[in-house]
DNA sequence: AATGCTAACTAACGCCCGTTACCCTGTCAA
DNA sequence: TTGACAGGGTAACGGGCGTTAGTTAGCATT
């Protein structure tokens, strides 16, 4: 099986960063495996054998299954925290560029954080673990859903207030906007685990985009 | 743990109705335990301790615990086929109700799926399962998001052509109306695993249904 | 040179896994 | 009355599971 060493910053729910090579290398195996038969179809050994060390060498590095997989994730909240727009900085960055462009560079954004090879696989881990797993849940429905709809009623209700766009319920607007994108992320994600292709979806997200923003603008 | 008894016609891969008690309790509870810890989350012992046989017996209605699983998702498949409109009868009932209208008893029928105690934990395996399971990644794929875009893509066609509607592409507005429909009943299944309020995503699945139209009809 | 720490190792624990071979009992058609 | 058969049961197979105890080699700090 082909190996992931194209690792991002790991840190460990302690905060320190994770710099042991076989550490590593446990965590980029377990995001490949876990994505593809789910954290209750692999086993430790599964695993190990994978890394190349023995299974009682993974205790070294993890209290246990349940910490590796929390680590996983605890690495994603922060990774996916980092693609909101920041509250402070929202001011500034509305009025210098178009409603369209704002919508366009935010949907980028977000592709590139799936696009990126090792983040892929935890976003196929989270639809995965969604139903098993209620701290998988919760980042799923607060983290991304939650936050991005809240973020982006925010962005609306300044460029209605600014008069940039219809006058309109902003929630509702969020909503429209955000959704057909969550169930085209899942297609999308889920097309990758074949490596089919993906132009259909992804042309149809640039299209909804288009179609979103020729209804809004005034 | 409750037992389901309110159980469905299931059919029997071959096309035989199942009737046999003990066989239907098996259907019932697997779909009850697969829901909520995944097909390998859940084992042999764990399904005939609760219809209350021995793990052997279970081989006397099934052949492997596969079989098993493919069996919930023929039973599926076919219930799902009956919720979408054929393509025959389209033309008559398009003619006799407004597009808004049609927009909601659709919506209402597939909720009305969805809502069924035992389909509910289905569609909850569907989402579950997808990443591992190739037939049932095709099942979402194809039986559902795709014969939903396509059947709805025919209507919309339909009503440009009529004048009834605005005209527009109507692969997109097809698009439009039913992606963010699949985010939110991801979200609604979701939410019912823990038994949370589904009363805010009811509600912006009516939302969306009503801006919609709002921004179709001539 | 001695110490402590990291991270590898061997070996094993007790338990659970899917599945099978075989047996027993009740029902119902011939 | 007999015989097939459906659908229960007992017991066990070989193997995989997560995890632990104890050991050891290499390395940096004192």
């Amino acid at each position: 099986m082909a190996m992931t060493t194209d690792s991002i910053f790991y840190q460990d729910m302690d905060g320190k960063p994770i710099e042991s090579p076989n550490k590593i290398k446990i965590m980029d195996i377990s995001i490949e495996l876990f994505s593809r038969k789910g954290f209750t179809g692999v086993s430790i050994r599964d695993i190990t054998k994978e890394v190349g060390i023995k299974e009682s060498s993974l205790y070294n590095h993890f209290r246990s299954k349940e910490e590796l997989l929390s680590t996983i994730f605890f690495n994603f909240r922060r990774s996916i925290s980092r693609i909101l727009p920041q509250e402070d900085h929202l001011g500034g960055m509305l009025q210098s560029v178009s409603p369209e462009l704002f919508l366009k560079q935010s949907l980028a954004g977000l592709m590139k954080h799936i696009d990126d090879p090792v983040m892929a696989k935890v976003w196929r881990m989270m639809y995965l673990e969604q139903y098993r797993d209620r701290v998988v849940r919760d980042i799923y429905l607060n983290d991304i859903v939650g936050n991005m709809l809240k973020s982006l009623e925010k962005v609306f209700s300044i460029w209605i207030a600014a008069g940039r766009i219809q006058p309109a319920d902003a929630r509702i607007l969020a909503a429209e906007y955000q959704y057909p994108l969550f169930a085209m992320i899942g297609v999308y994600v889920l097309l990758r685990v074949d490596g089919s292709s993906t132009w259909d979806i992804e042309t149809g997200m640039r299209e909804h985009v288009d179609y979103f923003v020729s209804k809004i603008i005034v």
